[in-house]
DNA sequence: CGGCGCATTGAATACATATTCAACGAATTT
DNA sequence: AAATTCGTTGAATATGTATTCAATGCGCCG
């Protein structure tokens, strides 16, 4: 025998867990009517529905959503999965992200996707979506998600499988635009600032460029890697421009490296930055636009992209193995750290 | 009649739910059984255990975490409620959050702490504590998570009601400390640039400010408010630096403001900031170091102010109602964006 | 050798809700 | 007027697991 709820609801503790059969008592409807009255499109005549809500937000009920969770299938809850949020354009992402998903009543679970093992608890919440940014897709997570039935959306990045949505920027346009930019400022000894090597966007942006200066008969672009990251684009900078044939322009596969590389030409060699060495990045990062870098830039539209990312969530809810690969157009943003074109 | 659970486990699809009752057959044991050898300190023979968690994995068996959460009346769940992450000192203490409590097997629920009435949803998923990050709290909230019975710890806030945790930094000090360092480098004409008026983070870190210029016999600095953002603070510098008794030295209340600063003080005043000009910032973000801007300003340990909310959540779900307040000290880092002291 | 604890175990129950099922009444059709 | 359909409704069941309860068997002590 246990305690009655009335019991339960003791003087000042525990109001926390008005349940659905509180709710029917004070209706003076059946436990089954509460719950029809809090999922749409059920039936229930609507003077009862109007009496059934007003005795819940009397007593401050909501439904539970674990319990509810439980019994659906499906908890409304995303999980997102980020790797390093040193790159500013996925922090602007996640705010967006969940924001929108707030909006659309829609969980943000967040977990470091470093700890692989950790992501297999994740899919047990029976996760409406998993969003990866800036993540690579492993095979191993990918069948584990085709397993629990979880539809992966991978963000800023493709895959060649299609076991997989995803929403990505237009890296080859965008990379032939940063080329066509600075072929037009004059420039012809030109350097590609890689990002890790194996990365969908890198790969992308890269062959971009690269493809559009072999269309105007240029050699390939000078070749360091940065991994994405300020210190080591720090130092791929630095084996740049102490070649003997050290180029005018470099293009930057994101900003963060940009910016890295600004400061090393500017602050340890000297170089007038927007004049005799033009340095463009990617993603229009708030920094870019700071005045002491005035990035030359491709600009993601990170707010397009994550609304796309939401339509995406709500339509792999209904069939989940219609996946689809969103690109959204940027453009390209001229500041002052390109020689503009003549 | 429901369908037979065999025939769920159908060819290709839903291998998702190994539930308990697989495991229990497969291992010929009670369900009871199951789920004891994955409770530590139940009372379960050892070899039984052995067999039964051997079947588990033989299945890909895992605890379905929203039944553990509904029945234990705790999800492992951690609410992180957050407002804006432009400042980098809290995208930095998200990632580390996120990666703590992961090794902690927490999981991390993030939402946009604009949005109050959802915050009421992610209390219903019985989560382990709720953590504000920059974010005040209001009475409302308060009271809601008391009835719910979910800790709060506010992080880098404080609050004078004893219903929340809350971790600092030594703002009081750390103030103080730079205001001697200012005054060391030979200024007299202090200025304070703040953040938002009502949050107690600026509240202490100014009252240490002015504290200690008057009991030096120093009038109050002046005064401008950049609201903690960056935009704000470009206007609030140009204010400082128009007037006619312009300052020769700004305290910023956070890093972000003070990148402001030294953005119109060189690119608008043309001022060479750190000889006519010392600007200091607070929280020593990454930028803070980049030679471009190579700001002075007082370290706030993120790592350790995480360490101590990791184990606060800890506390706090053994007992609820033992609040704490954890101050974690910090050091000034001197750069080249101030007059060395003399 | 009998009784008393104690660890171990499975059956039963609880967690809070959604949904199926069957029954009911009313409205519509023939 | 009888039959058929349909929208409402409450009882019952299901979600997947933790825990209580009572029973069992074993070791230990008197």
């Amino acid at each position: 025998m246990v305690a009655p709820r009335d019991a339960r609801r003791s003087p000042v503790d525990d109001a926390a867990s008005v349940t659905v059969h509180d709710v029917a008592r004070e209706a003076g409807v059946s436990q089954s009517a509460v719950s029809r009255a809090f999922t749409p499109g059920s039936s229930l005549v609507a003077d009862k529905r109007e009496r059934i809500l007003a005795a819940a937000a009397k007593l401050g009920y909501r439904p539970n959503p674990l319990a509810r969770s439980l019994i659906r299938g499906r908890s409304g809850i995303v999980g997102v999965g980020v790797g390093n949020l040193a790159n500013p354009f996925f922090v602007a992402t996640l705010q967006l992200l969940s924001d929108r998903l707030d909006q659309n009543g829609l969980r943000l679970m967040l977990f470091p996707a470093q700890g692989e093992p950790s992501i297999q608890d994740v899919l047990h919440y029976r996760i409406d979506a998993l969003v990866l940014l800036s993540v690579s897709l492993s095979s191993l997570l990918a069948g584990e998600c085709r397993r629990a039935g979880v539809p992966i959306i991978l963000y800023n990045r493709t895959t060649d499988q299609d076991d997989a949505s995803c929403v990505v920027g237009d890296n080859a346009h965008g990379a032939r635009a940063v080329a066509a930019h600075l072929l037009g400022g004059g420039h012809r000894r030109l350097a590609f600032l890689s990002g890790s090597p194996d990365a969908s966007t890198n790969i992308e942006r890269e062959a971009g460029f690269a493809g559009y200066l072999a269309e105007q008969g240029l050699p390939p672009p000078l070749r360091e890697c940065g991994h994405f990251a300020f210190d080591a684009a720090m130092a791929a900078t630095r084996r740049l421009l102490l070649r003997p044939d050290r180029p005018d322009a470099i293009f930057c596969a994101n900003d963060t490296m940009a910016l890295a590389a600004i400061t090393v030409a500017r602050h340890e060699f000297g170089i007038d930055v927007g004049r005799d060495l033009s340095i463009v990045g990617y993603d229009d990062v708030p920094m870019a636009a700071w005045p002491s870098f005035a990035l030359t830039t491709y600009s993601q539209p990170a707010a397009q992209m994550v609304d796309e990312t939401v339509r995406l969530i709500h339509a792999l809810r209904e069939s989940p193995r219609n996946h689809e690969a969103v690109v959204c157009p940027g453009k390209l943003v001229v500041r002052g750290s390109s020689r503009p074109v003549a």
